[in-house]
RNA sequence: GCCACCUUAGCUCAGUCGGUAGAGCACUCCCAUGGUAAGGGAGAGGUCGUCGGUUCAAAUCCGACAGGUGGCUCCA
């Protein structure tokens, strides 16, 4: 047995030990399922009264007063019948035999203690073997039965479980430092982003500084996009309704559009911007010469997303997308992929990634099922080669995914490892076979027939708010040169050194360095310390000394050097050139 | 949306038993005119999320609403 396997024994163990607590603690408890996860185990239950984390620690303690009883998990095969009349005042269980006489299998019983339990197996031999200080009850939460929203809310209780105290105390520590580099704080603390109970939640709003932040990451984009040959396009953020009756997004997405009602028409508020690009590339006719034709844009995009749902920047209302659309020929598939891993393969080396095994690539394809998909086996088989033949040409290893494809044709995702090793999916490259199709796009070819293009849907930061978050919480706000809101402080040793103070600001600035000056009348220890709490990159001070010399020292974390105006901006503006 | 919890100054938080509100940081002013991780003093700042109820009296107790936080099929 793998020692993963025994420890998530041990974690299905404790579930049992926190069942039986609440039963015992809280008579009436009704208790559903107690499955072990990858930090520790949870028990849901219909609580007679509702908990609060205060109850938490007395109920840990229950646990331990109950373990030592627990000298074995003794298994019992019994009937149907024999099971339905245990547990005829618990419909959990009851909808659990229920099931499992449909599936055929054996119903089993597990007595510790004075605690039986239906359940299929899977513990520690006894509760001995189980680590006691390495386990701790950490929240409690709501849950729906069987995670249905139709279905009754349950009482989920948490717990942490470990081999050894010292693995439950550094667990507790990264779940710490996950808390302390949360971007809701640090935005806060950096003064990034806020939102207005007056303007609604899940709708940000971005202060100058955080501005900033979203500037650097476009400009950033936009040097790649002209590099890869890319065309700017503008579009309205309402459209009428039939634009998306005629995408088919208005029965797929249903509730989640926002409506607008106008004098005559009804409106929705873009949810996304394909079906705009569609109208721009038909808005004059195409022949393959024109192909292929890259849009992009930077734009938001609007959906009614449920309340709970919504969470800082990393889930929003209004979020804006590094959009890009690609129309070609079937031929010329193979050159946009491998140009567009390039892109993002160059964004995301820029920002460190790429290192060892912190990109996952997922390649979707069609599967056996072919009902579920649009478009002809032809395209299909040749498209899903193209993309597995520009990963390949790259020397980038990926995992197919058979059967995850979109209707509308297959896709590679990137995933990618933050500092603190949790997985976010961003950057995506989608062929679409369809939605051409639906809108009638065509081109003449070389025969002077029409045919309909190709689409390709990419986007390389996903949306830029949602980017940002992660991005605040990987770098934990201490950002690389390029992207720092503010990259450079000027700090005057005294009063006498403003002027010169002043114009190195006005220098740095006209280079087009993000740059400002703290001229408070304060000692500049207390000035650096300030600098330093807003993780400025570079103190650039200047005294009298610097003044007749026309210098300045540059100053980065402890290290300090005296330099030529001029050279310091020839640095930084080497610095902001990332992708050279 | 649903369940639990939370909401006191711009920020982080204290506030005992129901008796009309406090600290640090930030801010403003004065002093200190400085060479590297927070110099000294003074001042200003609050309908205690909103609305209603109980009470002689509510930041405190009760209710509704708003906003926020943790969760919402790892399966008996």
């Amino acid at each position: 047995m793998r020692s993963d396997d025994r420890l998530q024994r041990r974690r299905h163990s404790l579930a049992h030990l926190l069942g039986a607590a609440l039963v015992d603690m809280y008579p009436g408890t009704k208790l559903a399922i107690g499955p072990a996860t990858d930090d520790g185990f949870y028990y849901d239950a219909l609580l007679p009264s509702p908990l609060s984390v205060d109850d938490l620690p007395v109920i840990e303690q229950k646990m331990r007063d109950i373990a030592p009883a627990w000298t074995l998990f003794d298994r019992r095969v019994i009937s149907v019948n024999e099971a339905r009349d245990l547990f005829a005042n618990n419909p959990y269980k009851l909808e659990l035999i229920d099931q499992i006489e449909k599936e055929g299998s054996d119903l089993s019983l597990y007595t510790s203690g004075d605690f039986t339990d239906l359940c299929g197996g899977g513990h520690a031999d006894s509760l001995q073997e189980v680590c006691m200080d390495g386990f701790t009850l950490r929240s409690v939460a709501g849950a729906y039965w069987r995670g249905d929203e139709k279905n009754d809310m349950l009482t989920r209780v948490y717990g942490l479980a470990f081999d050894s105290r010292e693995d439950l105390e550094s667990h507790v520590q990264m779940l710490e430092e996950a808390k302390k580099r949360d971007h809701r704080t640090l935005g806060k603390k950096l003064g990034l982003f806020s939102f207005s109970p007056l303007v609604g939640p899940g709708l940000p709003l971005f202060t100058p500084r955080g501005t900033a932040l979203r500037h650097a990451i476009e400009q950033a984009l936009s040097v790649l996009l002209d590099r890869h040959g890319y065309e700017r396009i503008w579009i309205p953020h309402l459209a009428k309704q039939d634009l998306y009756e005629q995408s088919g997004h208005w029965d797929k997405f249903g509730d989640e559009l926002f409506s607008v009602q106008g004098r005559h028409d009804s409106f929705v508020l873009k949810p996304m911007n394909c079906p705009h690009h569609t109208q721009v590339y038909a808005s004059s006719p195409k022949s393959y010469h024109d192909l292929p034709v890259r849009y992009a844009e930077q734009t938001t995009v609007y959906r009614d997303e449920q309340k709970g749902e919504l969470l800082g920047l990393t889930r929003v209302l209004s979020l804006t997308q590094d959009d890009g659309h690609i129309f070609c020929t079937p031929d010329q598939i193979e050159d946009e992929v491998a140009s567009t891993i390039s892109f993002i393969e160059t964004w995301y080396r820029a920002l460190g990634f790429f290192k060892g095994d912190d990109c996952t690539i997922l390649l979707s394809t069609r599967g056996g099922d072919r009902e579920k998909y649009l478009g002809d086996d032809a395209t299909w088989q040749h498209a899903e080669q193209v993309l597995a033949d520009a990963l390949r040409k790259k020397g980038l290893s990926f995992s197919e995914e058979p059967g995850e494809a979109a209707f509308y044709g297959p896709k590679i995702d990137f995933h990618f490892k933050d500092s603190i090793g949790r997985t976010w999916q961003l950057a995506t490259i989608q062929l679409d076979f369809v939605m051409p199709e639906r809108f009638s796009l065509t081109y003449v070819d070389t025969d002077g027939k029409k045919k309909t293009p190709v689409m390709i849907h990419r986007a390389v930061t996903g949306s830029i708010e949602r980017f940002l978050g992660i991005m605040i919480e990987h770098f934990a706000g201490v950002f690389p040169f390029f992207l720092a809101p503010l990259q450079v402080r000027v700090l005057p040793i005294n009063p006498d050194a403003h002027a010169y103070a002043h114009e190195v600001l006005a220098t740095l600035r006209s280079h087009g360095i993000r740059a400002d000056a703290d001229l408070a009348h304060e000692p500049i220890g207390k000035r650096v310390a300030k600098a330093y709490a807003e993780h400025l990159p570079y103190r650039v001070v200047v005294g009298s000394k610097e003044a007749e010399r026309r210098s300045v020292t540059l100053e980065h974390g402890e290290s300090k050097e005296v330099i030529s105006l001029a050279d310091c901006c020839e640095r930084f503006a080497r610095e902001n050139d990332v992708f050279s």
